[in-house]
RNA sequence: GGUCCCAUCGUCUAGCGGCCUAGGACACCACCCUCUCAAGGUGGAGACACGGGUUCGAACCCCGUUGGGACUGCCA
């Protein structure tokens, strides 16, 4: 298609936070528009005031940089498109096609029900009934009704799912628009598709049974003459004169992918499910495995395997490659993904991306007890150990901390737990203070020193390094000891198994048994 | 109720009529490696919803059944 340039669009509504669906439908949308070097758009779909929040809209758009989907228009508002709306209204008005209804919502039910008609929706009532667009004073205001064929089918040409045909006879006359006069969704979101030369409309499979009416309202804008905004007139009017409507106007490629859904098969839900975006954030996952997730789900790469950059996702990705059914949000692959993500970046990247829980604002020790060196030299090894950021704090809290904070299970199972921890740690103590005083306090020294306790002891080393551990860590799970032990230096780690060892003596003194 | 969509291991999926005694990944189990924990390695268990067709041949095509889901707002 020389000259034609693709343009996408994501038109979130902001009434919540921002949504793992949300950032799947304007992931794939990037993508599709980085892939075809096309134009991604991004348009705020505010008419509701009433459940609008700026806040939301804010939330959207730090997700979006977050995740690095950068918008190449927009943010448009269609707060601030109302005179186009307008402008739409009364050429679909004139045209015909929409007509004023003052049926209230419980009339129209109360007529179904008496009725006994099996099929619930508008009946038609005001159609032949002539209403003027806006009543006369006293009267309640006017809702305007788009005329549906009342027979044919309307069909749907959808990439992800070929041709869906829907029956008009099963297509009520919407409301288009408001009684207050503003726009709803299927007429605000057809008219700047059109305005803003939409070529493919990538979202969710739950708006593909709205998309018939979507199409109407196209056709019927094209038909009235409808000029796109922005277009240069002498072309447009050019060709305008000979084209057909649909020629003119042309319907974008439609694309609805599958839903994402819950481990009940539902839809995803703001309310009862965890899929605020930035929860993962502050949870410590990486922007790029993020993505890479999304990816994952409703599309599958033409090969195989499931690690990749940003880039290689927008090399790979390809519509045709999308699936029909519904995807469940698996945080456990995205974990898994994640810890992938991370040992893959440089050891400089890991520090930083770590700054948020090591100085940052998630930080849980005083910003002067943290020691940008000592993080430096465990960072590989913490790199390698951890699945998602937020376990950072937890792996090297020790480093940071006096007195260490002690995990009392951890205590429990290998220092009370041992009766042979005492001698542990003493003889431990000892080996270590003469690596002290011979000056030879490195990470080898000490794991031959520890190997010869443990032999002395009769065990494994395994084994015998665990009191030592918790009394240094504090926990029994963590970086390599004898690293962890080496930056720590000999005062502190001397220090706390001393303090292990006062306790476990207290313990044995003030016991029972 | 109506309209529409969907249907391969627990999960994400490969498969687009013969390469399938159905492949990979996550999770799970076992073993190996190992200073703990991870990571890594090896192995294991685990699926074509059901019934009819079409065909020499069906996970793949058609029909039906069943099951799940979405929509059915003067929300988007």
């Amino acid at each position: 298609m020389p000259g034609v340039t693709l343009r996408v669009r994501f038109a979130p509504s902001p009434t919540g936070y921002f949504h793992v669906g949300s950032a799947r439908t304007a992931l794939f949308n990037w993508l599709v528009a980085r892939r075809a070097g096309g134009t991604f758009i991004l348009r705020i779909e505010d008419t509701d005031a009433e459940r609008n929040r700026e806040e939301w809209v804010d939330g959207i758009l730090a997700a979006l940089a977050w995740l690095g989907m950068d918008a190449d228009e927009g943010p448009y508002r269609q707060s601030a498109r109302t005179e186009r709306y307008r402008q739409a209204v009364d050429m679909l008005w004139e045209a015909g096609v929409l007509y004023a209804c003052d049926c209230t919502r419980d009339q129209v039910e109360g007529r179904t029900k008496a009725a006994g008609v099996l099929t619930p929706g508008y009946d038609g009532h005001c159609r032949g009934r002539g209403l003027a667009r806006v009543a006369g004073s006293g009267e309640p205001p006017r809702a305007l009704r788009f005329r549906t064929p009342d027979e044919g089918t309307v069909a749907v040409d959808d990439v992800v799912r070929g041709r869906v045909e829907f029956p008009c006879s099963a297509m009520e006359d919407f409301v288009a628009v408001k009684a207050n006069g503003g726009p709803l969704f299927v007429l605000a979101n057809v008219v700047d598709d059109i305005d803003m030369a939409i070529t493919h409309v990538i979202r969710g499979e739950d708006l593909l049974p709205t998309t018939p009416r979507g199409i109407l309202v196209w056709q019927a804008l094209a038909a009235a003459g409808w000029q796109p905004e922005g277009t240069p007139t002498g072309v447009r009017s050019a060709d305008g004169e000979r084209a057909a409507p649909d020629e003119r106007i042309p319907l974008p490629v439609f694309a609805h992918l599958p839903m994402l859904v819950n481990e009940q098969r539902k839809k995803l839900s703001k309310r009862r499910d965890p899929v605020a975006v930035e929860r993962y954030r502050d949870e410590g996952y990486l922007p790029q495995a993020f993505v890479n997730y999304l990816a994952l789900l409703g599309w599958s790469p033409p090969v195989d395997r499931e690690l990749f950059s940003v880039d290689e996702l927008v090399s790979w990705f390809d519509l045709a490659d999308v699936n029909h059914s519904p995807a469940f949000f698996d945080v456990a692959k995205l974990t898994h993904l994640n810890g992938e993500h991370v040992r893959a970046l440089s050891t400089d990247a890991f520090v930083e991306a770590c700054a948020p829980w090591t100085k940052g604002h998630l930080a849980r020790w005083r910003s002067e007890d943290f020691d940008p060196e000592v993080f430096a030299r465990m960072a590989p090894l913490v790199q390698e150990r951890v699945a998602v950021l937020g376990e950072v704090p937890d792996m090297v809290g020790f480093l940071f901390t006096d007195p260490v904070e002690m995990d009392e299970a951890s205590w429990e199972k290998a220092v009370v737990g041992d009766p042979q921890a005492g001698e542990l740690l003493d003889a431990a103590a000892a080996a270590y203070r003469g690596l002290e005083a011979a000056g030879t306090w490195t990470a080898d020294a000490l794991h031959r020193a520890t190997e010869a306790v443990a032999e002395g002891a009769g065990r494994k080393l395994g084994k015998a390094q665990a009191p030592v551990r918790v009394a240094v860590t504090g926990r029994r799970v963590g970086p390599p000891l004898f690293e962890s032990m080496e930056v720590l230096g000999p005062r502190r780690v001397l220090e706390r198994i001393g303090r292990a060892r006062a306790r476990v003596a207290g313990a044995g003194g003030t016991g029972t048994g």
